[in-house]
RNA sequence: GGUCCCAUCGUCUAACGGUUAGGACACCAGAUUCUCAAUCUGGCAAUACGAGUUCGAUUCUCGUUGGGAUCACCA
């Protein structure tokens, strides 16, 4: 690729005036000069990255934006770096209102919040700002103009229409698609021809003139990725859109913004892989030094109805959106600590090792990332990491968020929680603490469905309906004469061994085998065993097939709670 | 189709060219005087295929197959 700054301009001095009167529309923007004397060199130890996450403002938090974001923040601040925001808002159509302000509210509750940029109470933060891309036009621009007037940028003013039927041409010669060449249609065109379609008022693209050949190979070093070998680009992109807006295409302002920012390496998705040597080139052409790119993998899932992997999309997998991971509640250093699994396999080891540790205290590698395909999404695994980290809670943290959580989703469950406090702290205590705790919770929407049933008005609005499903099968009578015999033997004052031996004798006596292989041998004797027997009392008692012991239940309830549930025979 | 990336248990992965190919999640079985969970113990389970280099290949090379990404005035 031959030194293109020093490239003779092929439009007319004419030509390029009228064009860049066109672009800036009566604005009036700085030189490129002017700009790049407001962004210094930053002041940084030796070895410092900077890094930067640039989502656009879609809508929604891909998790794999949290997993880049977690990166860029590690690398940064293990380097004694930066790690910044920057918001990619050049695609006014697909905007969603309020993106901002839910992207950096999401980094903050992951706890990734930027040094610079957006955050999340909405003020700035950084002095390399703005940090959003439409409040950055005019440098766009300038560096835009720059192009155009060492010769590196043209006017184009085709058609969507020409566009489509220049590549249904190229298909059907079985040539590579794009504008490039011969097919790039305005490349070329005479200074008269372009000042016609000037006079004439056509809408323009500002587009890139690629020195590059597709038969020439270039290289490149990618930090994740290693040696890249890949022909050269030869596109001519767009630069600057041709609407109102005159906003740049993501290729120019990435290696504008990247360059004022003093960003030293560019995170992003492995989609922009195939289009570095583009960035690179164009880099060059502006006369910059080009970025170390390092090309993260994307988190997929598998496809239900297909058979591989695919891209984790907004609209078939809920889990994409970290809105669902919130609004799940599972604990943010749960999710963190297994998106930092999937970036550094090391890390399980460390994590067992250090389960109390601060998660920003493992060393990350880069080299580890290296690996690079793209993982698979396995909640199972997650959620085993999140009920390993609730449970490891102690008592009064995990209280604490309980309540916390109850407060702001479920008023009703959190009235009654705090109507009796007591209670509440007995109820939340059961089968925690000591070696082995139990691990229901994997995440806070999950609360109510495992301790609701504990307050009496909350058991017969959402559980009492559910007793006749996880029966199924048993006889209103069966279910009656089983609670009898129970009630009949039931002594709230005995200790366990002697309410299971209670327990037993109301079972034999309503029928119910004690003896396993007497059942087995006979089962048509028997009403069940054991097991069915105190399934009907469990699921009177609770509602639900899955508790904790019952005895420990009973004894928190209290004798008033047992009789009502269990003493009259509705 | 062109280009690029990738290929170890179901999943995430480990293994200076020499290991009985290791771990974690999931799964299965047994134990834990009731259910479920938890826990403990045990188990199932992989180097895509074919050549080549080598005393020796998961590891290096080539080919095949398979998967992924990309080819927009989206980022």
């Amino acid at each position: 690729m031959n030194n293109s700054t020093q490239q003779t301009p092929r439009l007319s001095s004419d030509n390029i005036k009228r064009i860049t009167a066109s672009i800036l529309n009566g604005s009036d923007i700085p030189l490129r000069s002017e700009i790049e004397q407001q962004y210094v060199a930053r002041d940084l130890p030796a070895g410092a990255e900077v890094t930067r996450f640039a989502p656009s403002p879609t809508g929604f938090v891909h998790i794999g934006a949290i997993f880049t974001a977690m990166i860029c923040q590690y690398v940064a601040r293990q380097t004694e770096g930066i790690y910044v925001l920057r918001i990619e808002d050049t695609d006014k159509k697909r905007e969603v209102e309020g993106s901002k302000d839910l992207i950096s509210r999401q980094l903050h509750t992951f706890g990734v919040e930027p040094d610079e940029g957006l955050q999340d109470d909405e003020s700035v933060t950084g002095d390399y700002g703005p940090y959003v891309q439409s409040e950055r036009k005019d440098m766009y621009l300038a560096f835009a103009i720059d192009l155009l007037n060492t010769g590196r940028a043209y006017p184009c003013f085709a058609t969507t229409e020409e566009l489509q039927a220049a590549v249904k041409d190229q298909q059907s010669k079985k040539l590579r698609p794009g504008y490039y060449g011969e097919w790039a249609l305005w490349r070329d065109r005479s200074d008269e021809d372009i000042a016609a379609a000037l006079d004439a008022d056509k809408p323009f693209v500002l587009r890139f003139r690629s020195e590059g050949s597709h038969d020439t190979r270039m290289v490149f070093d990618d930090a994740l990725k290693g040696r890249m070998e890949v022909p050269e680009n030869d596109l001519d992109v767009p630069l600057i859109k041709s609407d109102e807006h005159r906003l740049p295409t993501y290729h120019l302002a990435h290696v504008v913004d990247d360059y004022l920012m003093r960003v030293t390496i560019v995170f992003r998705g492995e989609e922009w892989l195939p289009s570095t040597p583009l960035h690179i080139e164009l880099a060059q052409a502006l006369g910059i030094q080009p970025f170390t790119y390092a090309h993260t993998p994307v988190i997929s899932i598998v496809d239900p109805s297909g058979g591989g992997k695919r891209k984790l999309s907004k609209r078939k997998d809920p889990e994409a959106d970290v809105a669902y991971w919130v609004q799940a509640a599972y604990p943010m250093r749960a999710i963190k600590a297994y998106l930092l699994g999937l970036a550094n396999s090391n890390f399980e080891d460390w994590y067992r090792e250090n389960p109390d540790a601060a998660l920003s205290e493992f060393e990350f590698s880069l080299k580890k990332l290296a690996s690079s395909r793209s993982p698979l999404l396995d909640m199972k695994k997650l959620e085993d990491y999140a009920k390993d980290e609730i449970a490891r809670l102690t008592q009064e943290h995990f209280n604490k968020e309980v309540l916390a959580w109850c407060q702001t989703h479920d008023h009703d469950l959190y009235d009654a929680m705090m109507a009796d406090p007591e209670y509440t702290k007995r109820v939340l205590a059961i089968e925690r603490g000591g070696d082995k705790p139990r691990k229901d919770v994997a995440k806070w929407s999950d609360v109510p469905g495992q301790f609701g049933y504990f307050y009496d008005g909350i058991f017969s609005e959402r559980f009492v309906p559910g007793i006749a499903d996880a029966l199924e099968g048993v006889s209103a009578d069966d279910q009656g004469a089983a609670l009898g015999a129970f009630m009949a033997t039931y002594d709230h004052t005995a200790d366990k061994d002697a309410w299971f031996d209670n327990m037993k004798q109301a079972a034999e006596s309503a029928g119910y085998a004690l003896d396993r292989k007497a059942l087995k041998a006979n089962p048509e004797n028997f009403k069940g065993g054991l097991a069915d027997f105190a399934k009907i009392i469990r699921v009177h008692t609770t509602g639900k097939t899955r508790t904790p012991d019952l005895y420990t239940i009973m004894q928190i309830m209290g004798l008033q709670r047992v009789n009502s549930r269990l003493g009259s025979s509705e």
